[in-house]
DNA sequence: TTACAAAACTAACAGTTATTAGTATTTCTT
DNA sequence: AAGAAATACTAATAACTGTTAGTTTTGTAA
């Protein structure tokens, strides 16, 4: 009788949701079977739902955990007293680190929340919501106080945090650029592309 | 008897295409059933099949005919005599107004193309990597010519790419830009951004 | 050791999937 | 109008889906 495999200092579910999420992550959330997460496990598909409600629960999971984590950090951010500049380069620096750190779970939260349960799609939206707004407010005070051009707000958080969540493509490759080298230069480029 | 739905100037394959990339793009390949498109052409599933070869072969179509289309625009900019910041400025330009054209294939060919069979995957993600590596030399010239700062190309290029990519969020909601609005925003953010 | 809970198993389900076979109907060509 | 080609239909398929039921095994505490 096989157990669910896990690592030192992972309960299982930890290692339910990290497989779950290398898994949604590669193939996508409807082409991940459960029978197929249950072997990458080394266990029968059934035996999961001792620990499992169900597959939805899993991509809710991981994508509410994501959006805690933005939102626990944008928080920081609104009330820390610098400036609209440093802000900015502070958030763009934390995705691109949270990128790194939680490389499957951050990609499915921005590629396969569409999959998620219409209730929990609608609000998870919200919370995507919340935080873009948060950041417009951030360029604006940003534009107000001449350290950055007129551009439109929206627009530019946008370009931000598309530009951002993008990044998945360099990590699969050959070009390993370090976390480092990827924020100076993404930092670079997206806040002075908008500073005066 | 009914008869496969389709407007003007419009052969039924257009139509299937057309109604195909509309659901992949807003419920996924996967998530994307036969007889869920056949309902929205307003005909039985089985019949589909006197005019497609498979489901697949419609992600096929739709992610390779985007494929075409760019590629074939970055020939005619390789071939221009303009300096790299002018062509640079095109290209983003082009990716946003392609968007606009296409949104559903385009938005298919940027987020599903995962689901291609692997044999196609292999070659979609050749032609990627052809088009990435030409917007490469690009700025490489753009540098070279001390037009552009010092950053790493491959960076610079992927963050662009993933920029204009992210667009589709502003296309389903009430902030309505128009194609110039963005694309002026967008080439001031992104170009002026890696420019000395 | 015994009892109990946690967690694994097998078997099976009802539903959905893409697709094929075979047949009827419509449309086009002559 | 007749014959052919295109295109629609119904019925059925085998494979796969997430999940439940019921049972057996394992781990823990007395």
């Amino acid at each position: 009788m096989a157990k669910i495999k896990i690592q030192l200092n992972e309960t299982k579910k930890d290692s339910i949701l990290k497989n779950a999420a290398m898994l949604f992550r590669s193939k996508g959330f409807k082409a991940t079977s459960v029978r197929e997460l249950a072997d990458t496990l080394g266990v029968e598909a059934p035996s999961l739902y001792n620990h499992i409600g169900s597959k939805a629960e899993l991509l809710q999971e991981i994508c509410f955990d994501i959006a805690a984590d933005y939102s626990t950090f944008m928080q920081t951010i609104i009330s820390s007293p610098e400036n609209a500049d440093k802000k900015t380069k502070k958030l763009i620096e934390f995705h691109i680190q949270k990128l790194f750190i939680d490389f499957d779970k951050v990609y499915v939260a921005d590629y396969e929340w569409k999959q998620l349960p219409k209730k929990q799609l609608g609000e998870f939206l919200i919370q995507r919501k919340i935080y873009e707004n948060n950041f417009v407010e951030i360029i604006e005070e940003g534009i107000k106080k001449k350290l950055f051009k007129k551009l439109q707000p929206r627009i530019t958080v946008l370009t931000i945090l598309s530009a951002v969540r993008g990044l998945e493509f360099l990590k699969s490759k050959k070009n390993n650029f370090t976390v480092e080298v990827l924020q100076q230069n993404m930092v670079n480029h997206l806040l002075n592309g908008i500073t005066n």
